[in-house]
DNA sequence: CTAATATCTGACCGTGCGGTCAACATCTCC
DNA sequence: GGAGATGTTGACCGCACGGTCAGATATTAG
């Protein structure tokens, strides 16, 4: 590893430390065992030791490319939310109304996690179960606060343009995320879950509860 | 204890196996104090130790009660959804019309989750932290099944009676017991939680998004 | 080929867990 | 007041965890 190395010099694919291809190589398949680990047998059970095996390394190469477990557990949440990104992003940025993207962050959102069952589910696992020594300190790196500040924005540029009504953006977000985030367990427990039946109402649900007046006339109440 | 005693005959205070004054203060003082403990510091450092010391009491005493720790957890949950049941159950029915009957469901479930914070918080701690020997198998006997179930007939019966529009009663069902459900942990992170805020904003939500018909005339959509 | 470096293993350690147990303390009733 | 049931303790056990380490093995440079 190139972490501890006095010098500078090195490998010979290049001047710089870059890492190398087993290193690369091997830090990709160890945060992909992983999660394959914590969305299979649970964070809990999810030891070194299993992930090591599914690896087909001994537990000591763990802990050569990354700093502990705790370390492996921030490269696997960093993965899973690059990988996320990638994948929402460009599905929300080419929609005309405000409406309208929101129905893609629902279906898109949904759609990664179809598509990407155990990553997702391994991420709950891991908001669940991941502590520090003391209490509750959780681990949630901004990340689904900036998920859920992100939503937040969106729902009031809609209140602004008019396309939304006047309802409390915090709590409309909330809701929205929590109706999001429940899927993986279920998910996990349930096999048949009818997931585009269920983003396909949940977007109707949300357009319900969150649009300024049905069809009718009047724009705007007095009191 | 009497779970072992070879014969029936034994404490003064009655003829049958009633449980004596100190093992059901015991049992109770205990499933207090677990609860305590699994919502201060989570569900993995909850150990018997720890719930031994809040209780002031040795270790042995939890095993004397109960049979390991699996049966003292099982024996909380039990607990817990006891006293969700008496608080949430008479709000309900005395409620006119379907619509109400939603309306109070959703503000009597918030309710309950303010008055016994810990109580909801150890429950979720629990769900997300207790998992079997083997993988996935979760623990939920029946309770959350049984909730949401019991929701999904709500619904339907709203359905109908013509109240509510022609959804996904499943879907729905979800969706307003993942917004109600996500609480528990946000009221654990943030002390300042709107709460109440919050539940009305929900009792508009799934107004909204159930209720046949804004205000309009047509009774029925013909495509 | 050889030396240096990178990679990898298996044995080992300390810790903290759930659970057991023999012994001790307290209560209860005749 | 003493026998037996009930309640309680603290020492102890086996286990599995995360982590360490000396050294074996592969890879590369010169």
């Amino acid at each position: 590893m190139r972490s501890t190395s006095p010098t500078g010099v090195q490998a010979s694919s290049s001047s710089h430390d870059e890492p190398s291809f087993i290193e690369a190589a091997r830090r990709a398949q160890i945060i992909e065992c992983a999660i394959e680990a914590i969305a299979d047998v649970g964070f809990a059970r999810a030891t070194l030791a299993e992930i090591a095996k599914r690896a087909r390394v001994s537990k000591g190469v763990i802990l050569y490319y990354f700093d502990g477990k705790d370390d492996l557990i921030r490269k696997v949440v960093e993965s899973v939310y690059l990988i996320a990104a990638e994948f929402m992003l460009p599905r929300l940025e080419q929609q005309p109304t405000v409406r309208d993207t929101l129905h893609a962050y629902i279906e898109s959102n949904i759609a990664y996690m179809a598509e990407r069952r155990i990553y997702i589910i391994a991420l709950v696992e891991i908001f669940g179960g991941f502590r520090d020594r003391d209490g509750v300190s959780k681990f949630r790196p901004g990340g689904h606060d900036y998920m859920n500040s992100h939503l937040v924005e969106l729902l009031q540029s809609g209140q602004q343009s008019g396309e939304f009504r006047d309802f409390n953006a915090g709590a409309m977000a909330f809701a929205i995320r929590a109706s999001i985030d429940m899927l993986p367990p279920a998910l996990a427990n349930d096999a048949d879950f009818d997931i585009k039946g269920y983003a396909k109402e949940l977007v109707t649900v949300f357009d319900l509860a969150t649009r300024n007046q049905a069809g009718a006339k009047r724009k705007k109440v007095s009191s």
